[in-house]
DNA sequence: TATATTTACTACGACAGATGAAGTACGACA
DNA sequence: TGTCGTACTTCATCTGTCGTAGTAAATATA
């Protein structure tokens, strides 16, 4: 189920989120939904995650908003990702492979390793 | 250099930490020493952030500790993985496989994918 | 012998990101 | 009429990390 804690995803919940913004605009909602099926069920992000996400990357110039009308005619923040969001999504890139390549020296596949 | 945010790393300190007590009790300087040169100088932990996990740990069951005389004289506290601890790191091992398929959804290898 | 460096910690305060709980508001559907 | 899905916002709390600082003994260097 949801099996993955939040301290893991925690440095990647921008980089994440920075992908779906990579080939067009969106919204909170839609993005939780492509998180939800994308990873399978398997990571399902937090609303005030996600959403307090936005307001930092805004600050920090990675994305920026413009709210519009749905067909409904209901109001809706959209997220555009900026040149300097793409060159920090693409660090973070070149950072997990880094960071996996570390942590995995720290990891025992099988699950051997115990006794003596 | 120093390359990796302590935000990735952040959920396996714990992890690394119990893999390098699986054979034998340690202590704080050898264990920090270790991680410097298993991570091949990647990865150096805070010593506030081992110490920190080291009381964490111990008051979740993960390991227990006892103090020793090092050759020279000077007391050291050790710390010993418990079955609780081995457990936990055999989770947190499974939990890695999982986040890490998750995670590699949302990163592009070569940098690619940026415009349209 | 005097000093610097390494070893081996502890205490404290600050901060950032994630989260739970709660609330708002509109449209669709039954 | 009421519930469900969409689309958020606000607020307060928790946890792990980190900077700063201090202690103290052992070892290396001058």
């Amino acid at each position: 189920m949801g099996e993955i804690s939040s301290d893991v995803i925690r440095g990647y919940n921008d980089t994440i989120i920075l992908f779906l913004l990579l080939d067009s605009p969106s919204y909170g909602y839609e993005i939780s939904k492509k998180i939800k099926s994308i990873s399978e069920e398997k990571y399902l992000i937090k609303e005030t995650t996600l959403y307090s996400a936005f307001t930092r990357m805004e600050k920090n110039g990675y994305i920026e908003s413009y709210t519009q009308n749905s067909e409904s005619g209901k109001k809706r923040t959209y997220y555009r990702i900026t040149d300097q969001g793409r060159s920090y999504y693409r660090e973070k890139c070149e950072e997990w492979n880094l960071t996996k390549e570390v942590i995995e020296h720290f990891i025992t596949e099988g699950g051997e390793n115990g006794n003596s």
